[in-house]
DNA sequence: AGATTTTATATCCTAAAAGGTATAAAAATA
DNA sequence: TATTTTTATACCTTTTAGGATATAAAATCT
């Protein structure tokens, strides 16, 4: 899939680690699928808002709007 | 379709009318659909984030991880 | 080192996101 | 007011995200 990590995705797996959490029982937890958490993790660009909050949630967040970075721009 | 408006679709709106673009103007910016523009200002929830990223982008903005309010919690 | 746990990659399938377009409703303007 | 512009809703099609599952690779142990 040759994805890049972003912040997001670190973000998720620093989270997840700070849970002690494998990524089944985020999984779990989240009511999302494995898949969806692996996709999350490795930087997937096209993921749906709805499932990334059902993650995000747990760790007391949620996506909303941020200045963008300019280092982020193409 | 009955979605209830959001945090992230009312800043869209506002940021398109500063902009004084029409949603049909936005959507050609941003390179997306104008279904996709109409869905993400009535606030559809499973909106893709690469799509919702293009969108941002316009306004200097980008999704990301932001604690959730209280208010928010069902 | 080897054994075990965790994570990454891949394939198949289904549900639904997104596009296009048409029409109705609403808002803006004269 | 009527007319124009903009937005909302609906239908249909194509594309794809995400679930399930299996296997390979990589960490994390003892």
């Amino acid at each position: 899939m040759k994805e890049n990590l972003t912040d997001l995705s670190i973000y998720v797996k620093a989270k997840r680690k700070q849970n002690k959490l494998t990524q089944p029982e985020l999984a779990l937890k989240a009511g999302v699928g494995l898949r969806f958490v692996r996709d999350l993790e490795q930087g997937k660009k096209t993921m749906r808002m709805d499932k990334v909050n059902d993650v995000l949630r747990l760790f007391g967040g949620a996506l909303g709007v941020v200045p963008l970075d300019r280092e982020k721009l193409l």
